[in-house]
DNA sequence: GGCAACTGTTGACATTTATCAAGTGAATGG
DNA sequence: CCATTCACTTGATAAATGTCAACAGTTGCC
């Protein structure tokens, strides 16, 4: 079952090998050690919903989604929340890679994906013997500590309506920039990631309005970027990620 | 200014330096990178609600504290936040030192206290060359983000008396795990540790008193342990730190 | 001692957010 | 095509949390 899911990187037709080396996190170490890693993880598809990862298991794998996307959430007392999407191409729970530690987060695909599977140890391996990876770790797991850090900001500092507006004005830079853009997720698991109700977000909507904000769908305008910005007061200490 | 602030290593009463050696992040590396470590580094007191660092600010040093209790906060729209306490001996805004990017957090000292502070250039160009080294800081910033993906799902899965009654929980345990302890943080800190106001934390305490909690001043008594963990719920993915 | 200054508490009230129930509207599938 | 499902919305209401003001208890200081 290994061998015939096992990633073959010449000739692959759908490989993302080249992709994968040109991440941050692999984009400076050797190339005997990528090929490496490489060697020894393997690619899956998965369907949507499926869940990939239960927080409390064990964590074997470093995962990199290729492609789809990944929904990581959290539970506790039949309450759940989303913590984070994960989108091509980038990596998912490392420090439990690199601490041997229980997951945090469960995570599942919100569509169909396809995901390479890096066993823990190699990576523990590979970083013992490569400089340059084990400084791409520390960068990437730095970036990650502040982007909690700075949603931790957003939840204690802001109202459900404030994180909203915020929001909003993210997604915009994101995509692009201009006056109208879409929504990446679902209202439902938004509104989980911001940390409210869909019933408390589709009011909010309804409260932006005043400062220009239209909603159709999952299709956003933002007719005054000024009013908007007026109201949510975006922070870069919080705001950029 | 510099020179007669810099540490001596050898014959300072009150040198810290072999605790500083038995830290984590410094107790596996060479021990000529840690000496150079300590030499480029400088010692200082500060007096109580002193502002170490403001947020935005670019991370020129590696903080470590080795006596007294410093308040990690952030700001955003005549808000506050305690984001968390630093206690002896260990290290703070490690991230940002290894990102060269502005800290996110304020920093405060709560009493008068001892720190000693290496430029982040230092630890950057050490990191490069001691594998050991670069091994505990990744550690360190992987168990640092696990603790604020804990830190989330107490603020997102839970309410604010949930939170009260799990921080109790693990504050008894952390004093030893008797029925009696003392809460390390003044309430007013502690509400805002936990995301809510004082005067809410004040009803918590209260409305905690049918689960056999009693509140002296900073004295707490837990009179049924399983009553409140029956409560509580705590889980160890979300309260073991 | 006695007066500030400070911390914490309490009460009354407002705001924010969640819950429950019902409804709309679009997408899906036989 | 209609029926069903699903995501979202809306309304009514409740619960959680914040705000403001007043007050109590401590601490520190002259």
């Amino acid at each position: 079952m290994r061998t015939h899911t096992q990633l073959v990187t010449l000739g692959m037709p759908d490989s993302h090998s080249k992709e994968i080396r040109e991440l941050h996190l692999f984009s400076e170490m050797e190339d005997a050690h990528f090929q490496s890693l490489i060697r020894a993880a393997y690619v899956q598809n998965f369907p949507p919903q499926i869940e990939l990862i239960t927080e409390g298991d064990s964590s074997d794998f470093l995962h990199v989604l290729l492609s789809g996307s990944v929904d990581l959430f959290s539970s506790w007392n039949d309450r759940e929340t989303s913590m984070a999407t994960v989108r091509p191409i980038s990596t998912f729970i490392l420090a439990a890679t690199v601490r041997e530690a229980p997951y945090l987060m469960s995570a599942r695909t919100m569509e169909k994906s396809r995901i390479m599977l890096i066993p823990s140890q190699n990576v523990r391996d590979v970083f013992d013997q490569d400089g340059q990876f084990a400084r791409a770790i520390v960068d990437e797991l730095a970036m990650c500590y502040r982007g909690v850090i700075k949603n931790t900001k957003d939840l204690k500092l802001r109202t459900s309506l404030e994180r909203l507006a915020n929001y909003l004005l993210r997604q915009q830079a994101r995509s692009g920039g201009g006056e109208t853009f879409m929504l990446e997720a679902e209202k439902r698991r938004l509104a989980s990631v911001l940390g409210m109700t869909s019933e408390n977000l589709s009011r909010a909507f309804k409260a932006l309005r005043p400062y220009g904000v239209t909603v159709k769908g999952s299709q956003i305008t933002i007719a005054n970027q000024q009013d908007l910005e007026g109201f949510a007061k975006p922070n870069p200490l919080i705001d950029n990620r």
